[in-house]
DNA sequence: GTGTTTGCAAAGTGTTTGCAATTTA
DNA sequence: TAAATTGCAAACACTTTGCAAACAC
């Protein structure tokens, strides 16, 4: 829980969790799983990421940012919420759940799991099978104006 | 319903709806007009629609679509849907409804109105209003694999 | 005529890619 | 040492902006 961590077995759990994906222990994932999984759930854009990482100190390029939440993506470590056309945002919570977007900032924020419940699913077109369901609630300041 | 389109109380309604937007009826305005309205609902991109535009023998630009796409829409004629982090999609239908979105082809289609019913919203954070409420069904080939 | 609209060209934003150098197992 | 990973620089896709010429009312 600091800036060059090596921290024992909070170390070997990130190790552990790269393994299992299939991917190496690399310096930079290893910070980068720090600042995503150690702090709990959490709602990340590549942007804000880099920015958190060099102000951790971690020396590492947007490249590798973007190419890590991909790779943890595939993994199934972060989920991708379809939310804003402008930019990806990715969620440590990989179970079904759903979000609040502020339009005034855009941060995100969860719906505890029973705050909304989507009933009588449709059929989905022909030949076709549902892989999620996304519902993003969008919320902005009770007085503010629509642009 | 043509290329060089100047039917009579046809091009009269769509002048009434650009008047009633508070926007000029430009040549460039009422054609896309016609395409946007002119076929009942329907799921738009930029790109999509500077296409068909062209398609259809319009002369116009780029910079047009995008910013008649974004008048119409502060008009209330059309809406953003949170779908794709890749490209923003309008929609023709304003009236509060949901999506399909198939994964494999970007393209999108609505849920009937009673298709989904999103019950119990919850609260939405401190100082914040519900301004709406998007639920996208992702859908894919049923036997196609997730990349 | 006057304020609106158009559209070119340029800039912007967020993201992806090619590839040589570096690092990990 | 072989294969994976990094990161620079360049390319990308989509979108927005500045501004002079063209247009609608």
């Amino acid at each position: 829980m600091n800036t060059q961590s090596q921290s024992g077995s909070h170390d070997a759990y990130l190790r552990d969790l790269l393994q299992q994906a299939g991917l190496r222990a690399t310096r930079q994932r290893l910070g980068l799983a720090e600042l995503i999984f150690g702090q709990g759930e959490r709602h990340l854009t590549a942007e804000g990421l880099y920015a958190e990482a060099l102000q951790a100190g971690l020396r590492l390029s947007q490249t590798t940012v973007y190419n890590t939440l991909h790779q943890f993506t595939r993994a199934g470590l972060l989920r991708e919420i379809l939310a804003d056309p402008r930019r990806i945002y990715f969620d440590t919570n990989v179970d079904p759940h759903h979000h609040f977007l502020d339009e005034d900032t855009g941060d995100m924020e969860d719906i505890p799991a029973d705050g909304v419940a989507v009933s009588a699913l449709p059929t989905p077109p022909q030949g076709k099978a549902i892989e999620g369901v996304d519902v993003i609630v969008r919320v902005r300041s009770a007085g503010s104006t629509p642009a």
